[in-house]
DNA sequence: GCCCTGTATCGACATCCGTCAATATAGATC
DNA sequence: GATCTATATTGACGGATGTCGATACAGGGC
């Protein structure tokens, strides 16, 4: 049969280089939504929002986190969203102000998830 | 004097919306660097990569990752690159083939990285 | 030396992302 | 209701990012 011919030539070896590696054990999908959590982090005005947030016992107002940054409102607001879509972050309607703090529950989850990824 | 004007008029209220709140304690740089870090987990592929690896004791051949994801050979080095720039992976010669495996030294300091971003 | 195979790099392309200015929306006060 | 202020949304723009095909580089076998 002409099936040896039809596995992986692999070089003039004709063998594998390495133990045959099972495939990653997290699914796509489940691989994306960790991607999309890490991607609301994978910028440094995000992380330093949420750092501004952490250091405060109660909610903050956008008005005082645009203060802290040199960015316009617009942005701030933008990135606040990218958040709150996550989770990261909570908001909260205080008459005309909003105000928002860290969701800590969903940012504990984070050795878990580098656990899984790790597979430890 | 106008002084009193020239504070934050803050709508008709005239004064603040809610206590001061300090600025983030993270610099920026320090931030970029967490951002540097979590941008290069923010791709569902890399992750993936990270956990093949992850699941194997021993280091794994380049030709053997792309057999696992249908993306071609140059897009998986591109992504390997990436993981190596930061650290996450190691790479390892071996005649012909390049083993990478995880770096998990450089992987276990994400919980303390989560903790000095909330300062907990 | 030459060729073959595995890996990295380059150049191009489409898409995504961060930022801004302008505008829309929501709540409070009059 | 009219107006004012705080926040969100929209549209546009430049730069980054993921992907590919083509090519360059490296090491082993002849």
């Amino acid at each position: 049969m002409a099936t040896a011919t039809l596995e992986r030539p692999k070089a003039a070896t004709g063998g594998r280089c390495c133990p045959p590696a099972a495939g990653p054990a997290l699914a796509e999908d489940e691989a994306a939504a960790y991607a999309g959590w890490f991607k609301a982090l994978a910028d440094p005005t995000r992380i330093r929002i949420l750092n501004l947030l952490a250091q405060s016992e109660d909610a903050v107002c956008v008005c005082d986190i645009v203060d802290h940054f040199p960015l316009g409102q617009p942005t701030i607001s933008h990135h606040l969203k990218i958040l709150r879509d996550v989770r990261f972050v909570v908001a909260e309607r205080r008459g005309t102000y909003m105000h928002y703090r860290v969701n800590r529950a969903c940012l504990e989850e984070f050795p878990d998830a580098a656990r899984r990824i790790l597979n430890v």
